[in-house]
DNA sequence: ACGAAGAGACCGACTGGTCGGTCTGTTTCT
DNA sequence: AGAAACAGACCGACCAGTCGGTCTCTTCGT
């Protein structure tokens, strides 16, 4: 079962998830996440085994986070055009809702060792799956032309990655700004037809 | 002037990109890039004053290295579409011949500390700027219709890296093939005409 | 021609600060 | 009382960088 949360616990990620992120993961210090959190050095001990669980719990906790959030937003609408903007929309949403954990995740887990890069992995691909599995849906129904639909979920991930990263860390274009053109950008990326794709903007 | 480049010099250099692609900045060890390059503790200290500066060397030498090829080729096409194809072509590329370097400066590079960082943006930023201007180029003499070069220059880079990092983690699918299918999501995602991308595929 | 003198490349044992993690209490619940 | 939660002094592995020294190779005075 997941660890009950008393406050001390919550403080404590809270605090690392603000160090993490502000310093990555190896500036980060210990010293530093009990200073920010007010605990102890036990404390952190004793809710947690070490560094690396700490900052693991932090990027599963988002991961889970997002992908529940797009499988419920998804699932509610029908059709494939709605369900690719309902997408976008809570992407951005909740990356804009947790911009610390986002630079976690998208930023500071990158190039650590084998360890860290193969659950890194492991979710990127997840997400990629997800999108290729409702692009594959869309070509199944007709909304667009046949495409390779491995590649065309990877130009999204990249796509999307790089946009809330500009905004992470330039603080603009705001994503809120920066949805539309994106989602005309990405929707055309795939054939869809001109029409179709206004029809979004009323 | 740049240190001439010494056998020992070089083959530190080379040492240090392989260890540093596969062990990421903080787990690369000197001493194994000591072993590697077959020389020892002083001559690496001797040639280099730092790690810091090794791994800055590295990324310089690459982000240098793409941006001539990528200027020199753009150049010498005329028209906006055939620019665009020869651009994707020199990435891929240069991406290619020099695997480590690559992962280097696109994995390794990120997530470290604030200098680190800085350095990665200014990169970044140089060449989406390139990409922008070409962009804006093409809407001017009318090859595209408007749109916010900005965020569409984000979306190419962001696919591009994508893309480039699927290929050098999982080794497929090889940017040969995968070339062809980018290109056209890249070309009609900023509203190119169908025919002229098929154009290129004589 | 040739040896001394110097320069610069290179060697590797050693060091010293750093920081994740531990351990021995002390306090606070139940 | 007993356990869980917490405090913080302390430990020791680890590793970037140092430093005294060696080994060529060139230069130059005689």
């Amino acid at each position: 079962m997941t660890p009950k949360n008393t406050p001390a616990r919550q403080r404590i990620l809270d605090a690392a998830a603000d160090v993490f992120a502000s310093k990555g993961f190896h500036e980060a210090r210990m010293d530093e996440i009990v200073a920010v959190s007010q605990t102890s050095k036990g404390a952190v001990y004793h809710h947690f085994p070490s560094k690396n669980y700490i900052f693991f719990a932090l990027i599963d906790k988002f991961a889970h986070l997002l992908e529940n959030r797009l499988r419920t937003v998804i699932e509610k609408e029908e059709h494939g055009l709605q369900r690719v903007d309902a997408a976008l929309k809570i992407c951005v949403q909740t990356f804009g809702q947790h911009r610390t954990l986002a630079k976690i995740a998208l930023v500071q887990a990158v190039g650590l060792g084998e360890t860290f890069e193969a659950k890194r992995r492991e979710i990127n691909d997840r997400f990629a799956g997800i999108i290729q599995e409702y692009l594959d849906q869309a070509v199944a129904d007709g909304s667009i032309p046949p495409l390779d639909t491995e590649i065309a979920a990877r130009v999204w991930m990249g796509a999307l990655n790089e946009v809330i990263l500009r905004w992470i860390f330039a603080g603009e274009p705001e994503p809120e700004r920066a949805l539309p053109a994106l989602r005309t950008l990405l929707l055309r990326s795939i054939g869809m037809a001109e029409e179709k794709i206004h029809q979004l903007d009323e």
